[in-house]
DNA sequence: ATAGCTGCAAATGCTTTGCAAGGCC
DNA sequence: GGCCTTGCAAAGCATTTGCAGCTAT
């Protein structure tokens, strides 16, 4: 019987066409990361922690792959890059309007939807520049 | 005449008093990043930025060392490190409440008082967490 | 067939660290 | 004099890149 005919699109048919129309080839790799990614409820991850993810799942995927895979992804609005660790890169799966909490001990964020906070009084930007985003974090620890 | 007896306290004679309450010793290099970093205005440096400028100001100190003494000076106190890029950390000369404008196409910092912007509806953390800050950082870029 | 992907390993950029020599009290 | 600091160079991380081989279309 035929055995790797499509599997791919059995495993993850929606997220095929999800990366077609972002213009990325659906290869098993970025399929399989899409699936993990977006599979269930919105998720924020690390390079790192993605690979060790999929690897202990039993799939190929070279770190520099996951790497790669992520900032593709981002540039093709799948993703959303957050900033808030010198020593890390956050991808989240949520890219709508949210902020975060930011757990400084353990290294983990959680969302916080986008009406809760409201910011007011933000100047506007000096000339010639405009604004592209306001983040905030709120940056919590055990007390 | 005598020549190198104690030019510090001449070049810098409050930093030295600074120094010494934050529990440091009040050396030749601390002396000399402290007078460049907190002679005049506040600002914001980075590492690299900060060893470039006393470097060309004829001052001789490691890169090693000013990162020691930007962690330092953090932890005494005197500095606050601020979270933008995940490249670079930034390191800013005014430690009080206040948030900033982040030029995402040259890596720069504009200091946003305080009083200015308004966070509302900050939700409170999680059990056993407790909110250490509320970081609000406006990204603009060339428009 | 062929343009685009993947994987490995080497390279990069920022930051930290180990340890001997030097400086402050 | 003794302990703290400095400086250099080496090590450490997270991330990026070059390039040969593979794959989706």
């Amino acid at each position: 019987m035929g055995k790797t005919m499509h599997e791919n699109a059995v495993a993850a048919p929606f997220a095929a066409e999800k990366l077609r129309l972002a213009g990325l080839r659906p290869t098993r790799q970025r399929l399989e990361l899409a699936s993990h990614l977006f599979g269930g409820p919105d998720r924020h991850v690390t390079a790192e922690s993605l690979h060790d993810e999929v690897v202990e799942a039993g799939i190929k995927v070279s770190l520099a792959t996951v790497y790669n895979t992520l900032h593709q992804f981002t540039q093709a609005g799948l993703l959303r890059q957050v900033i808030v660790d010198a020593a890390r890169g956050y991808f989240d799966t949520n890219t709508g309007d949210h902020q975060h909490f930011f757990l400084e001990d353990e290294g983990m964020l959680i969302d916080i939807p986008g009406e809760t906070i409201t910011v007011a009084g933000v100047p506007t930007a000096p000339p010639g520049m405009t604004v592209d985003r306001v983040d905030v974090v709120v940056r919590i620890r055990r007390s």
